[in-house]
DNA sequence: ATTTACATGTAAGACGTTACATGATTCT
DNA sequence: AGAATCATGTAACGTCTTACATGTAAAT
């Protein structure tokens, strides 16, 4: 049911058409903490209209439909925001990838550590420029709180990649190796 | 496919039954990278063995049957890791929740991020200590990098939380309220 | 003897991805 | 005029969850 509420929470947020919602997952949630295409985005659009949790507020060019949150909506989202989900599951391929480096033999390793380091620091980069930008727009804090959990998920990243291709670095040196 | 790349990735680290393997993804892995149930699992390592990434190396009480990584599948299993994936999706509902928080009244953020705070603390104390241990016993460096970034993980969620506290309560300061 | 843990499997339904499909508006 | 973008939808297929199903071995 998390699509469901990633939607809700999206238009809770500012209305929006299942068009725009499609880019809101791919540019802002897809990397950290949820994504839909928009064959998966339209129909459930139209259930939430359904059930009376959103409802379309205007119509526009090429068939566009604005949704924008009912009350009840934002009744039912603060709900299950508010609801402690005690078993979490997280799928992430890049994060298993990296629990599976010691797999590897320790060049393969390196090499993947080196890749994340650098990826990770342009992430991170890019998003505090981002946080940068808005607080001088003036944005409200409370909207930038994810902004700053990502660019922080970001910095543990290519500070873990660093810290990690130390220690395979001081473990070969005590093992005797070039 | 990542299901099919986890298993391998597992028993690339020791030959295991799927109960084992169950049980590894509950403890180790379902917190911070792939989960699957035993109604997954089974028909997989059926999938392992016939495609010859797996194979079966011991059969022990109550029709166990202990399977190793192939030579093949360990190919198999290190060109996926080091197949740089460009663009990755994450499905994580926890995180999903804390992205929504703007979405809630500030004594709602507020209640979630306490929670949050406490929680991921009491989490990253526990991997601590895990790791600590781990490395008394004498564990290779290489196998402690996965407990490490999810340690690192924890911690970041936390600091974050408070950071999202103070940050609350000196808007709410800024505009005049209690 | 009973309970708990071990151990594997299948089936139905929900969820998610990829491909197919269509058409309008805007930009160059 | 042609290309890119906007905009919505359905269908087939693959993945994941929940429920059903069965039986063995170890612990109390």
């Amino acid at each position: 049911m998390s699509l469901r509420y990633a939607l809700l929470g999206l238009l809770a947020e500012e209305p929006a058409s299942g068009y725009d919602l499609a880019r809101k997952f791919e540019r802002n949630l897809r990397r950290y903490a949820w994504h839909a295409q928009h064959s998966q985005i339209y129909p459930e659009l139209n259930r939430l209209a359904a059930d009376g949790l959103a409802t379309v507020v205007e119509q526009g060019p090429r068939g566009r439909r604005t949704y924008a949150i009912t009350d009840v909506g934002r009744i039912e989202l603060r709900r299950w925001v508010l609801d402690p989900n005690d078993e979490p599951v997280v799928r992430n391929e890049h994060t298993l990838k990296l629990f599976l480096l010691s797999t590897l033999d320790v060049e393969d390793a390196r090499k993947v550590l080196r890749q994340q380091a650098e990826g990770s620091r342009e992430e991170y980069e890019r998003l505090r420029a981002a946080i940068d930008e808005a607080q001088q727009a003036g944005r409200p804090a409370v909207s930038l709180l994810a902004a700053e959990l990502g660019a922080r998920y970001f910095q543990t990243l290519h500070e873990w990649a660093q810290w990690a291709l130390d220690r395979l670095d001081s473990a070969e040196d005590r093992s005797g190796n070039a």
